[in-house]
DNA sequence: AAAAATCTTGACCGGTTGGTCAAGCTGTGG
DNA sequence: CCACAGCTTGACCAACCGGTCAAGATTTTT
C-alpha cells in the first residue's frame, strides 16, 4: 500500500507535497490557462486543502513561475544533443527526436510555455532575453559552421530553428486538434514514429543535409 | 474629424459598435486569455461602458464564441488558393504566402485560436469535428493526387499539413519570442520576406516538389 | 409630434477568487 | 518526555467579476 511504515520525515514531506502541487499546477494551468486555473482547482487535483498550497507557494504567481521555470529547464536540457553531433543529420535528427519525445510525454508543460509566451512572457521575459537568447546564438553558430563545412545548404539558421520549435511543439500544443482529426483517438506508437520520421525527413531533405564526403 | 454630419443610423450604430467590441475582444482575449480578459477591460479597450457590451453580446462566452468563429472563417478562406493550383509548388507556395500574411497582419486572431485549441476547444469542438475535418480530408486528397502524379515525393499528407500550420502560425503565436530574439524589434519587411522564403524553400525542397515534366 | 423601438449607462448584486489566520497536529532535538 | 519548529486546515475576508436593471437619451415609425 501507499502507507509508509515509518512516519515521513520533514524533508520528504516537503519534497512530496511540492512535487504533488507542481504536477497538479502544470496540468491545471495547461488545461485552463493562468486565469482559468483557480487555486481551489489545483488543490483538488493535488488532493490537498487549498490553504496548504499557500503554505508552500505564497501566491498563485509564485507557483506559476516555478512551473514555467521547471519547463524551461527540461526544454533546454533536450538541446545538449545538438552540440555532441558532427553534422546536421545526427544533430538536428537527434534534436527533433528529443523534442518530439517531450511533446508526447509532457504536452502540458509545452502548453504552459506557449501560453506564457503568447501573453508576452510576463514572468519569464528575463529568461528570454538572457538564457534563451544566448542558447539561440550558440546554436546559430553551430549551424553556420555546418553550412561553412558544406554539410547543408545555406539557409537562415534562425528561421530553421523556429521551424524546428514550431513543428515539434505543435504536436504538444495542438494535440487536441490532432486527436480530433485522428478520429478522436491519440496517436498510436506507429503514428508518433511516422510523425517524427516525416518531420525529420522533410526538414533534413529541405536543408540539403549530407554527411562529410 | 470623426464626427459624421448626419446622425448615425441604427444599422450603422450596430455595425460600428459590434466591430469595435469584436476588435477589442480579439486583442484582449489574445493578450490575457479567456479567464484573464475581463469584460471591463474589453470595454475600456473598445471605449464603451461595460453594460453596453452586454447589450450587444449577452454573455462573455457569446462574445468569445463570435471572435473564435470569425477567426476560423478568415483562416479557412486562405485555403481556397490550395485548390486553384496545378501542383505543390504553386499550391503550397501560395498557401504558405497567405498564412504568413495572416500571421503578420492578424497575430491576435491566431493566438485566440491557439489558446482555444490548447484548452481542448470548449466552444468550437463541433467545428473541428465537421468543417475542419472535412477541409483536411479534402486537402489530403489533393496532396495524394499530386503524389500520384509524381509532382512530389510520397510524404504523409496529414503531417505535411500539420507542418504547414505549425510553421506559419508560429510566427503569430510566438511573435513575442521572435521579437525578443530579434533584439526586441518586430521583423522588418525584408525579414518577413526572408522568413516566408525560407519556410517555402525548406518545405518544398523537403517534399521534392517539382513541375510536371 | 407623439408613440414606439432601439440604444446607452451608472448603480447594483450574488457568487467566486486569491489570500489570511489562528488553532490544532506532527515530527525532531535535547 | 517535553518543548519547539514545521506542517495542516476550516473558517473567514476584502476585492473583483459577470451579469442585471431601470431610467434616460436617441432614432424611427405612424
Amino acid at each position: 500500500m501507499t502507507t509508509p511504515q515509518r512516519p515521513a520525515s520533514r524533508k520528504e514531506i516537503r519534497q512530496e507535497n511540492e512535487k504533488l502541487i507542481l504536477q497538479a499546477a502544470e496540468k491545471t494551468f495547461a488545461e485552463a490557462g493562468f486565469g482559468g486555473a483557480t487555486m481551489q482547482l489545483i488543490a483538488d487535483v493535488a488532493g490537498l486543502p487549498k490553504a496548504n498550497l499557500h503554505y508552500y507557494f505564497p501566491t498563485k504567481e509564485s507557483l506559476y513561475r516555478r512551473v514555467v521555470q521547471d519547463i524551461f529547464h527540461v526544454w533546454l536540457q533536450a538541446a545538449d544533443i545538438f552540440d555532441a553531433a558532427d553534422g546536421p543529420i545526427e544533430g538536428l535528427g537527434a534534436y527533433i527526436d528529443a523534442k518530439m519525445e517531450i511533446s508526447r510525454k509532457h504536452p502540458a508543460g509545452s502548453k504552459v510555455w506557449a501560453s506564457e509566451v503568447m501573453h508576452r512572457a510576463p514572468v519569464i521575459q528575463d529568461y528570454l532575453e538572457t538564457t534563451l537568447r544566448d542558447w539561440t546564438e550558440g546554436r546559430i553558430a553551430v549551424i553556420e559552421r555546418w553550412i561553412a563545412q558544406g554539410l547543408m545548404d545555406p539557409v537562415n539558421p534562425r528561421h530553421l530553428l523556429y521551424m524546428l520549435w514550431a513543428t515539434t511543439q505543435h504536436y504538444a500544443d495542438f494535440n487536441h486538434q490532432i486527436e480530433t482529426l485522428n478520429t478522436g483517438r491519440p496517436l498510436s506508437d506507429a503514428q508518433w514514429a511516422e510523425a517524427t520520421e516525416t518531420v525529420k525527413r522533410i526538414i533534413l531533405t529541405g536543408i540539403g543535409a549530407r554527411h562529410a564526403s
